[in-house]
DNA sequence: ACTAATTTTTAGATTAGTCTAAAAATTAGT
DNA sequence: ACTAATTTTTAGACTAATCTAAAAATTAGT
């Protein structure tokens, strides 16, 4: 059985790793987890005896293949539960994490798979975030909707979700077509609203236009 | 700050005293918590302190007002995440006690208070069970639908939520109607339906009848 | 390459929750 | 009321996760 603790070492250790490939040294855990350089060795010797990362005295750690599959599950309950606390239970996007810290540690392949199907199978969470499938597969299309776009980044538009006439009309007065180019400048955490930046003008659009509205990651 | 496992001393002394009325002995902990009856003194000792139950010694137990709301709180927790699991999540009566069991210690207001809302705040949970509101108030009014009915309990019809002609047609044609006496003999965990006795016949009715009959408890 | 600064590990202590085994208090039987 | 059985508490020890402080190894500067 593994605990809440060392569940949450292996999940800083993948981050710090980037997706858990590179080796990851001794004061960065700690400072990630806030605590001790010492707790941390003590913690990885204990998890290198459980087979979930390589572990060097004095070079650093390098999660097994075992403890990336521990990490890619957490982050998939993780953003799953997010998703669910934006989309059902009406929370802003910079409160869900907390929330999802603890909800992520619950264990029950039925929960998480059915709430999936729930949410029907989101690719990915309120922050943009890709949800990795119940395979640990992540998808690598990297279309998302405006609604799941990163702060600070510049994307390409590529499609629409609704072709109702209403929304298409809404988009060429507003100058948005394929090919636009769109920079996500803020989301307003109270009505999930979203402010861009196209050509040069800056607009506003509502969560309902952001949600329809398909990107590309430049 | 309080413990998980404070928070499952305090929810098994709330059950064992009948909702925290009466003195819990240190043996009867023991056993429901499958633990020491040592282990249990020293976790007492400890609550007491925190003035969540007053303690005497080789007297027992008995939960303060302090305690009796953080059991209330608890179970209130643990019904709101079963009747989720039964209704969004097709997860069995028979399924949900388990995971409920991790949920109910997940610590948010709003979390909570959401889903209750969500859920179109439920009165009882998929056993039948009285769901507390925020206030820690129990629905007194004996008013529940079929499928909240315990096995093996006799009720009589009080009404319907689908008044729709069709339903109240299916209920004629099967000698249901107000003051009609119903014993609840079994409950499907496979699709929700349930058997029961009307008059002297037996007769099974879906999950989408039990939701919509009205019984008063007798 | 040798000292200085940094990083990491070790050693020993602490806390929460648990256990076993023995002692103390209560309850029951005659 | 006195012994026997039961229940409860105490005492001491164990594990997981943490900490501080000191020692050891690595890295960097000249």
């Amino acid at each position: 059985m593994i605990t809440l603790t060392e569940e949450n070492y292996i999940k800083a250790i993948y981050h710090l790793g980037k997706h858990g490939k590179n080796m990851v040294n001794t004061n960065a855990i700690a400072e990630s987890l806030e605590t001790k350089a010492s707790s941390v060795t003590d913690m990885v010797k204990k998890l290198a005896e459980k087979d979930y990362l390589n572990y060097k005295k004095y070079q650093g750690v390098i999660l097994t293949e075992k403890g990336r599959q521990v990490a890619v599950n957490i982050i998939r309950k993780h953003r799953l539960w997010e998703v669910f606390l934006v989309e059902k239970l009406n929370f802003t996007w910079d409160e869900v994490h907390e929330v999802a810290e603890h909800l992520e540690h619950i264990k029950s392949d039925k929960l998480i798979n059915e709430l999936d199907s729930f949410l029907e199978f989101p690719t990915h969470d309120p922050h943009g975030d890709p949800i990795p499938d119940k395979n640990g597969i992540f998808n690598t299309i990297d279309k998302i909707s405006l609604s799941q776009a990163n702060i600070g980044n510049t994307y390409k538009c590529i499609g629409v979700e609704d072709s109702s006439t209403n929304f298409l009309q809404y988009l060429d007065s507003n100058n948005i077509g394929l090919g636009t180019t769109i920079t996500v400048l803020h989301k307003e955490p109270f009505d999930n609203s979203v402010k861009i930046k196209l050509h040069t003008k800056e607009m506003v659009v509502s969560q309902n236009v952001a949600k329809n509205l398909y990107l590309k990651v430049l």
